[in-house]
DNA sequence: TCAAAAGTGTTCTATCTACACCCATGT
DNA sequence: ACATGGGTGTAGATAGAACACTTTTGA
């Protein structure tokens, strides 16, 4: 690679807000900076944009990269500029949704990723706090009229763990039989015939999305 | 400015998509490539992002431009790379609303600016005609939830004139009573207390938006 | 037998849809 | 007086919200 080239791969990046939930709760995943600028911070993980390919692809990478996952919901939140006072940069920002206990952690001394919870986010470098709480606002609207929520959970879930995915992003109790209704009538959901006990009670029937592709409703 | 900034400030562009109602269809303003690369082809206005300054402000620059309005709705729709396959950039599009009576379109021999009837459109340089669905697409989901649509009305103008709006936007007819309970129920217009007399027939009432900028509902 | 979570139906309420007639004006 | 678009109300259908008891299991 050429010194231009290299000069001019630092003027776009792409950034991630990787949600997933942690203990009934959204967390994102964070990596911490070692290297100026905004030492010491954490952040939303990133990189720059590879010319030789297209953003979805530089964002997609970086997403398999930091989660060993290869077909999360991705989707692009939006640009902004001015990361960096100093010198004029753009950063394209992506969100992801990850079943938590499916995503490996990157173990790296650098940059010692992980999950943070949303609602307790110390101050981030750049303006990432802002940044993710607009993926919040985004992925709270579309969970109401889309199937992303199969992004969040592993293949097959009960129904009390698809409620808990949405009370944990709506924060707000949802009635379990109404949930219940609305989730069998949408279509988005089919019984796989399998039951799961874990624990002194009655077993819970196992469900899956009848498409893990994004489907707007 | 030097060598390199001007090589720099190539790589990124901000592409406007500027919907107005004309004769009661939606429309878009395109200009006339004169120069390569898609020379004699129709495009989107737009420009080189200047690294001086906000994406947001090259966009409403560039809208102000071309429009000759200084307070439209302006939101960013997204980014895509590889507008030309020769040169790798990223384009950062943005869409804006705008009363098409308004507007003074540039007269410039050069790009010929025009407005351009959504439903009908020619084949487009790069990939323009895939941006103008997807910002057909938000307008309309927009439509139903906020008041951007003061952003294609003057400051005063009838139910009329604002349900024509909606049904160029969407499409399909409405029922006027209906549509009148929904609109004055909502609080997003209020009566001025005046009426408009055009004709042969009993004189509307003329209402405002409550407010002029962006709410959603 | 007890605790704990799963499963299930009905009533009420609010919202959306469909629909027809009179009113004020200019010609 | 007539043609034109503005203005208004009601009934039926649909979707969402509220709400309590029985079932199955493990300890």
């Amino acid at each position: 690679m050429s010194t231009l080239e290299e000069h001019l791969s630092e003027d776009v990046a792409v950034i991630l807000v990787i949600i997933g939930i942690v203990d009934g709760k959204p967390h994102v995943l964070l990596v911490h900076r070692s290297a100026t600028p905004q030492e010491g911070k954490f952040a939303l993980p990133g990189g720059k944009w590879k010319r030789t390919e297209s953003l979805e692809s530089s964002a997609l990478q970086k997403l398999v990269q930091e989660t060993g996952i290869e077909n999360l919901y991705l989707e692009q939140l939006f640009t902004t500029t001015g990361l960096d006072q100093n010198t004029p940069s753009i950063a394209v920002a992506y969100f992801a949704l990850a079943d938590s206990n499916s995503v490996q952690l990157r173990n790296e001394e650098e940059w010692r990723p992980g999950w943070f919870a949303v609602e307790s986010l110390p101050e981030l470098a750049f303006d990432n706090n802002l940044v993710i709480a607009q993926a919040m606002s985004r992925i709270g609207a579309k969970l109401q009229y889309s199937n992303i929520a199969y992004s969040l959970l592993p293949d097959e879930f009960t129904l009390r763990q698809l409620q808990d995915v949405y009370e944990a992003i709506d924060t707000q109790p949802i009635d379990r039989r109404n949930f219940r209704k609305k989730m069998l009538a949408s279509g988005l959901i089919e019984a796989t015939g399998k039951i799961r006990r874990d624990g002194a009670h009655r077993p819970a029937q196992l469900y899956r999305f009848t498409s893990r592709e994004a489907i707007l409703i």
